[in-house]
Parts: structure tokens; C-alpha cells; sequence
DNA sequence: ACAAAAGTGTTGCTGGTACACCCATGT
DNA sequence: ACATGGGTGTACCAGCAACACTTTTGT
């Protein structure tokens, strides 16, 4: 087996770099979550390929841009947003997943805040999507897609990325509801206050819900102090 | 904001492809369990500027070639293994990652069986390296490396992936000083028995170790259909 | 008054942890 | 006989799940 006629990576100088063109971008699956519901922001393809099909949001990188950057650039083009959370989660590169040649994509999760941002969206061909409604997308981005939704499953078990959807104030019911929607399960109610109080993660804003149409519940925020402090110490979890 | 301006990949035919040059390789972490100690598998850096440096096992993706099939191909041309554990962690693409010129890499994280393959390393640049022991490497293989580590550490815990690191049958010694070493914590000799026991992930293979110097312990192997069954119903989680 | 969801405690069970003694093998 | 690790059981504690009633607000 001739291992070592191959040439490897670190004894490739420039000029054995490939002779075949090739492009590398970044797809973002930007989640929020709206009305009880877990959104995603799309885009519709311009490609004739696939007209009038649903597409996450990309563009190529750029020449001097890492990949972080280069996913942070299209959320703040696209949403105005500047700061939200967002992390890699799985490069795709079949040979064949686009049309116009070959594209190697790194996809990023965005957890972002609807009401935050959703007067910036000045983009009229973009437009938010229950998850739970698409059933196919442009390219292999249905796949993109599963693939980033069930890394938020497991992320959100993890560490309190949650918070990253809601107001900067929230209720426990809100909380729950996102917990549920993401996981797909229901929690009793009583137990998942006491679990969430005991995590010491929550401020207990002194606030209280505004017009709605029943006992208004009370506001919390995100401790993030103190879960900087305690992840140093041991390891967080929000298991369910 | 010229948020329209801005090509987007879904309109990119594929003349607006870059016109920079870059590279695009995988790398893999391999990872393996022998004489007690977590390694892995290394090759001295032949590229001038990190001369005598520790590199992992790359290659560039060839034009017909998924990231999956490349990594794969690494791993059998170097171990000469064609069937492992083999999973895509992350993609590393800082702009000055490489001193040839811009290559993104797929990293990948290779779980082996050392005593099957030791043998087949005809290489003789190629070293196992107790991971503990290194403290720096060729381009940002150390971060890449730090990376792996830590998603095995998770996956884990998540998944009964550590058998990959065993030989077919095992004793549970070996089985709990893996789980030791990867994870950087000590259990309890008795508890770690009865949860192990308690999955019914562990078939009886009712043979003894051989050749060890103290009373010998009971060979188990892991139950792959039991696993499958198991996980179609409920969530399985090794969890420490 | 009614509808809707907030807020609150207890009990039983399950699973984790801590812990000590005897046994089988090789030297 | 000694050293090394194998094999086993129990008691305590913490955390989880199941479960119902009263309270507050808006209509």
C-alpha cells in the first residue's frame, strides 16, 4: 500500500494546493423563538435549481476572514443583530450538495431574541418558519438544519444557552415553553420550578408579567455571574 | 447597510467562486487506549517552519471525495484499519493557521484499538503519544487535539463509543481505568460495576483473563444489539 | 362568575455514594 | 506467605416524579 506516495498536508507547500476550484462558506440556521414556537430564519433561493425553495442564510468566506467572523458577518448583514450566540456545529461537503459546483459549507447555530431584532429585518425576501412546519429546503439544508436542531437539544442540557431566546426578562412559564418546544416533551410544572430555582441560575427580577389575561406571573433574568462563577467549579448541567 | 449588496451563496454561480487560492484538509485525531494510558497517533512535521514538531495524520480533500470518505482514507492508508470509529468534530480556519497559505481543516476524532493494528504502522515517522505528556505541536494541532479530547470526554458520557478503544473482550478494570483516564476522575471500583451491570450494555463472554499476576477478572464484551434496541426507546446515557 | 395560568408541599421511589471483607492467582 | 486486584452487599442520602388545591388577574 503505497502510504507514503501520498503527499500529506504538512509537506504540501503552496503550490501543491488543489487543482480543482472549489468554494467554502458558512450557512447560518438562526433560531428564535415566537409565540410558543421555535422559528428559523430563511430566505428564499434566488438558484433556479431550486426556485421558490426555502435557504438558510450564507455567503462565501472571504479571502482574510476566519470562519467565526465570516458567520458573524452574515447575522449582523442580515438581522442587525451584533451580539447573539453562535457556535459552529458541522462543516457539510458532499460532492454533490450544490448545483453550481463545488461548495463546502461550515454551519453555525444562531440563537437569537425575536423581539429584539425583528424591526431590523429590512430583507423582505427573508422570513421566519416554525422548525416544526419545513419539510424541505434548498440544497441539503433540511439536513443543516436537523443537524443544528438536534445539537440545540443537546446543547441546551448542557449549558444555559437557552436564555439566548427569550427577553432579557422572562417568565417561568416562557422558559418552560421553550424547553418543551425544543425538546419536544412536557414537564410537570411544579418540578421544573424547583428545578430551575435550585440551579441558582435565576434573578428574581421583583417584576411582574403586564397585560395578560390571566394571574400575570413573576419576571426572572439569567444569573450569568453567577453561572460563571459555579462553572468553574463543577460542571453545570440542565438535564431533564 | 448594503445588506443586499452582498452576494449570497444561493445566488453564487460558479463563476463568482473565490479568486483566492486555499486548501481544504482533514485531520484526524487518533486516539487510543494502551497500557493504561490515553494516545495518539503522530507524525514528526517535515514542513521547515515547525521542523521536529508532533503533527496529527491530514491529507487534502481530493476533488470526487466527501470530508467523511477523506478522513476515512487517512486512517486506512496510515493505520491500515478500515473499520473504526471515525466522527467530524470541528473545522479550524484561521487565516494564518497554516505558514503555506490559507487551508481550512476538518478535524476528526478516530477512536482505535491499538493492539489490533499496532502491527500494520509501517510508517516509522508515525508515534503514539501519551496525550498527557504533550504540551506543544505543529500549526494549531495542539488546539485541534484539546478540542478532541474534550468532545470525547462528552461523547462519553453520551454514547457507549468507548468500546472502541477495547479490544472485543475486555475486564472491567480495563473498561473503568478508560473511563478514568478520558474523563480525569476515579470511581468507586464496586459502584462502577453495578452501573455498568445495570445498562445491560455488557455481554458475559465467560472467560478469564490470562496471564495477570493477580486473581483473574471475567472478560465482557459490549452488547451492540442490546445497545440498538435500547436506544430506539429511551435516551442512553453513560453519564458519571 | 368564569377562564386561565400562577403559586405552592409532600410522599414515595430510584439511583448514587460511601464503605470492608474474603477470594483467586502468580511469584 | 505475600502482593495484587477480583468479586460482592448494605445503608444512607439526594434528587426526581407524581400529584391537587388555592390565588390572582382579565373579561
Amino acid at each position: 500500500m503505497p502510504a507514503l506516495a501520498k503527499p500529506n498536508i504538512n509537506t504540501t507547500p503552496i503550490e501543491l494546493m488543489p487543482d480543482f476550484q472549489f468554494a467554502l462558506s458558512v450557512d447560518c440556521v438562526i433560531l428564535g423563538y415566537d409565540e410558543g414556537v421555535l422559528k428559523v430564519l430563511l430566505i428564499e433561493s434566488d438558484l433556479p435549481a431550486y426556485k421558490g425553495q426555502w435557504s438558510l442564510l450564507g455567503d462565501l468566506l472571504g479571502p482574510e476572514e476566519d470562519l467565526d467572523s465570516a458567520s458573524y458577518r452574515v447575522l449582523k448583514e442580515r438581522t442587525g443583530l451584533t451580539d447573539m450566540f453562535l457556535e459552529q456545529v458541522k462543516t457539510f461537503g458532499a460532492v454533490d450538495r450544490h448545483p453550481a459546483g463545488r461548495v463546502i459549507t461550515v454551519a453555525y447555530l444562531a440563537l437569537v431574541n425575536v423581539k429584539d431584532h425583528q424591526l431590523k429585518i429590512t430583507d423582505n425576501a427573508l422570513h421566519w418558519h416554525a422548525v416544526s412546519d419545513i419539510k424541505t429546503m434548498a440544497f441539503d439544508h433540511k439536513l443543516i438544519l436537523d443537524t443544528c436542531v438536534a445539537a440545540l437539544q443537546r446543547k441546551i442540557q448542557e449549558e444555559p444557552v437557552i436564555f439566548n431566546l427569550l427577553e432579557e426578562k422572562f417568565s417561568l412559564r416562557d422558559l418552560q415553553h421553550v424547553f418543551e418546544q425544543i425538546l419536544g416533551v412536557e414537564f410537570d410544572r411544579r418540578n421544573f420550578r424547583k428545578k430551575l430555582f435550585t440551579t441558582g441560575l435565576l434573578t428574581d427580577e421583583n417584576e411582574m408579567e403586564k397585560q395578560v389575561r390571566h394571574r400575570p406571573g413573576k419576571l426572572y433574568s439569567f444569573n450569568r455571574k453567577a453561572y460563571e462563577q459555579m462553572k468553574r467549579k463543577t460542571f453545570v448541567g440542565l438535564q431533564f
